[in-house]
Formats: C-alpha cells, structure tokens, sequence
RNA sequence: GCCCCCUUCGUCUAGCGGCCUAGGACACCGCCCUUUCAAGGCGGCAGCGCCGGUUCGAAUCCGGUAGGGGGCACCA
C-alpha cells in the first residue's frame, strides 16, 4: 500500500461492525466500498468491532468477521486494528463529562412510559421533560444531548447530496445510559473522532443518525467527517435485507462454494458498473474506476440467480487445476471410502463447465466414488423405457471386449442404439442411469472410462437384474 | 404520526440536453452445436412511474404528484 498524501489530509475510513451475528452480505458490501476507497486514495482503513453492547456480543462473532474479511481478500494487512470500542470506554466517559459540563448534555429520569404517557405519541420521541430541572447524577438517570431548538444541520453525503435537518425535529437523543455505559451514536461519533476517521461510508440506514452524529461532532470540537450513506440491499419484496428472513450469512455461501472473487465482484455492482458494458472485471479494474459518488442512491435487489451466475463464470475461467483443488473440501466432506484425488483430477475437466456452485460437485462425480450407483427413482423410470432391458444387454456383450477408451464406447453404443432405430442421444440413457444412478451428468463415455471395464460391466448386469425383477 | 431518502427492461445497471429507433448483464423464450446435462454461438421478449414546466430539443434540468424504502429505543 502506498501512502500518496501527508497524514493531514489522507484519508481514513473505516469499517466498524457489531458482533452480534453472523456476518451478512450488506456488511461485506460496506466493508468492500470502504476498502477499495482507502486502496485508491492511498489511505487507510480502520476495523473497528463496536462490542458495546456485552448482552448480544460473541467472541466467535468478532472472530466470524475477521475471518470473512480475510476471505474477501482484506485480511490483517489491510486495515489498521482491529480495535474494540469498549476498549475507548474512557474516552467515551469523559466525551460525555465535557458535554455535561459545557451545559450540552443532561441527566434524565424519564422512562420511555413516562414519555409516552406525557405525549400520548409513543412515536413522538423525547420531549425535553428533564431538559432544565437541573438534576445531578443519580439513580436511574441517563445523560441526553441538548440538540439545538434552531438552525438546520446540513449533511455532506457524497452519494445523497446535502441533506438539510431542521434541529427541531431532533429530539435530545440519550448518550450515557443510567449504568454509565455510553449509546452507539456517541461512542461511534467519539470513536470516529479520535481515530481521525475522513470519511464514514455506512449504510443508509444510519442516515438519519448523522445530523445527530455531526451535532456531536460540532459540540466536541471537531470538523465533521464527509458522509457516504450507501442504499441498503433488499430482498425480493424490496424491504432491507433481514438476518431472520432472508439467506444473508456469508458463511452460507462460502460454504455452498461461492467463489470470494464472485462475490466481491458481485457485491460491488450492487449501486456502481464498472465502465463499458463490463460487468464481470479484474478487481483491478474495480480499483481503478470505483467512485463512492458513483454508486446509486437507490436500494438494490440482492439477486442469488445473478451472482450464481457470476459464480459459474468464475469457476469455468479457474485453471482446471486450480478448480480440481477448489472442490477438494466438498469431497473429502462428502465421506467418501473410495474417493481418490487422482481419479477426480480426471473427471474435474468434465465437470467444470456443470456447476454452479462448488457444492454441487459432488453430485456430479459420486457414481465414481460410490460402491453402488446412487439410484433415484425418477431418473430410473426416465431412463429404463422402451427397449432399454435390450439394450443394456447388447452393451453389456458389446463392452465385453471393446477397447476402453471414450471413442470406441462411444462407437460401440451407436452401434448398439442402430440395431433398434435409436440415435445415440436416447440409447444412451439407459447405460447412463444403470451407471450413475442418474439420466444426467458429466459425458458417459468418458465417465466409463474412469469407471472402469469390471465396474461398468457389474453395473449394467445389476440394473438388468433390477429390470428383471 | 413525524423526519429523511429513493424512482430507466422482472432484476442489477449504462445514460450526466441532441450520439437514444434507450446500450449491456442476469432471468426467461427460440434456434444452432451436441453423448444426457451444462458450456458456447446466434436471435427474441421487455423499461425511462405520472402530470406540468424550462428548451428548437428532455430518460437527462425544475416543480408537483403518486408509489416504494429507511429511521424515529437507556440496540447498533
């Protein structure tokens, strides 16, 4: 990483993301927009686990983070920290004692029923009951910020313009809890200051934070950051994505063999496109081009059928043996008592332009692997119609003494399909279930021989008698 | 209810006043290739929310309107 600019004006953004479960495609998203601007500006970026909250944190969150970070390729190297906001708690303690003491902030001993009791709105917000009552430190008693009856705030945001808030709608928000502890809006915006945090680029959920967040800013002396609230994705129904709905962990899809390069690259044109009519690029070239005040300010639509195809124009531009060694975890998983690398690597060249997702593997090359074809019932009746009990036993006869090599199998079928006025295509089918369990995969005549004369021959007398019976 | 944001094919987007008969991609539908299925090739379907204005000229600028979304916690 190069460092262009003087430490006074280089950028630094930050990714700062709450352990409180898996992480989600959204979160990667921000993380990525914040890292490729950090990479071009020759800035930094900051990681930063907001753990504040000890009720809903898990280590194994923090850890899941940082781990898929790494995967889409911003690993330790990357970012300065990670640091951990309730490491700041100092910090945040004393932000709040200036504010109190400069006659910013105050205690208050409403319950959120007290409040809904006073306006009989319980969407109205505060109403500055305690505001000027004077009360000291106590039992029960938070700290809000005095937000100002008057004036606007205005919100530079590189993606939505500038934003105007007129102070008086905004309510005097809590920043220290009655146990002391501080609320996000204060330690995120104190966090953001003391780490000389340039720019927030988050999403835009927290848009209606920022005049908050900058009056926070302003009263503790500091120059507000440049916003950049990014639109949030959203399911099929257009609403934001949601842990408890929708498929969001990233995990999920690594595991199901989702490539990182995919992903990233899939992730990034949600909100931006590359120039030209290029979607699929080099990360390089998203590097280059990538502009924050390029990405759209509308929500987008987070498309699993779009990315899996992405992911498969991935996998078929992978080196076959790269791609060979790609799919090794899902086979060693599968459990397999004969599986063997070396007969994969053969069928891996057969199998790369049928997948999808890596997971999908497996089904493609278990016949090989299995003692017993993995028969299904569906594809039996497909496959095993018409003159397919001749037919197995002229293959069968034919195969017996046929060189086992692709083209002389395949030869030797044509032949066989002819005797009964059937192209190749349909005498096929009965020799593809009765050896792979199944009326579709990798080319037959290949996959006989990788299979094998004795195995191919055992399988086909076992469907005859299966027929038979 | 209040505040804020958003609006180009079904979806993701290109477009930044004339190059637009609105381009690409995914999805979908045909055809070709073919050893099933893929992959690949070729073709097709499909969109500027609506109403006004500015302008010689608007998807592009302005104002409304409608619809959608986000937020309004002693969560983050």
């Amino acid at each position: 990483m190069s460092s262009a600019s003087s430490a006074a004006t280089s950028v630094r953004v930050r990714f700062a993301p709450s352990p409180t479960g898996m992480f989600h495609v959204g979160g990667a998203r921000s993380a990525l927009f914040n890292w490729v601007v950090a990479r071009q500006s020759g800035g930094t970026l900051v990681l930063r686990i907001e753990d504040t909250d000890a009720s809903r944190n898990r280590p194994e969150w923090t850890e899941g983070i940082i781990r898929a970070l790494a995967w889409l390729g911003i690993d330790g190297e990357e970012y300065e920290g990670p640091y951990f906001q309730s490491a700041n708690a100092e910090a945040h303690r004393s932000a709040v004692e200036r504010l109190r003491s400069a006659g910013l902030a105050y205690y208050c001993d409403c319950t959120r029923d007290d409040v809904i009791a006073r306006t009989g709105d319980q969407h109205r917000g505060y109403d500055g009951f305690c505001r000027d009552r004077g009360l000291g430190p106590g039992e029960g008693r938070a700290t809000r910020f005095r937000t100002p009856d008057e004036g606007q705030t205005k919100v530079v945001d590189l993606i939505r313009g500038e934003p105007v808030f007129e102070n008086a709608v905004l309510e005097d928000f809590v920043i220290a809890r009655a146990d002391g502890s501080v609320t996000f809006l204060l330690a995120n915006a104190v966090d953001d200051m003391s780490q000389g945090i340039t720019q927030v680029i988050r999403g835009e959920e927290h848009l209606s934070n920022a005049p908050k967040q900058q009056l926070l800013w302003a009263a503790l002396g500091a120059e507000p950051p440049v916003w950049a609230h990014v639109p949030v994705i959203v399911n099929e129904k257009r609403q934001k994505l949601s842990k408890r709905r929708d498929k969001v962990a990233l995990e999920d899809y690594q595991a199901e063999g989702y490539l990182a390069e995919a992903m990233r690259n899939y992730l990034m044109l949600l909100g931006w496109a590359p120039s030209g009519d290029r979607e699929i690029v080099p990360w390089e070239v998203i590097e280059r081009e990538f502009r924050i005040e390029d990405v759209n300010a509308s929500p987008a639509f987070f498309d699993v059928k779009k990315l899996r195809a992405f992911n498969g124009e991935y996998i078929r531009a992978l080196p076959v043996e790269k791609f060979t060694e790609a799919c090794l975890p899902w086979l060693t998983a599968a459990g397999w008592p004969g599986f063997d690398p070396a007969v994969f690597a053969r069928l891996a060249p057969l199998a790369q332009t049928r997948v999808a997702v890596l997971s999908e593997i497996t089904e493609m090359v278990d016949f090989v692997f299995l003692d017993e074809p993995p028969y299904d019932e569906a594809s039996w009746q497909k496959g095993m119609k018409g003159p397919a009990a001749e037919i197995l036993a002229d293959a069968e006869k034919a195969y017996t003494d046929a060189p086992w090599e692709a083209a002389a199998l395949k030869t030797r079928l044509e032949q066989v399909g002819a005797a009964y006025g059937l192209k190749l295509g349909k005498a096929q089918a009965p020799v593809r279930v009765a050896v792979t369990g199944r009326t579709v995969g990798p080319p037959l005549f290949e996959s006989l021989e990788v299979l094998g004369r004795d195995r191919t021959l055992a399988r086909i007398a076992a469907a005859r008698a299966r027929i038979a019976s």
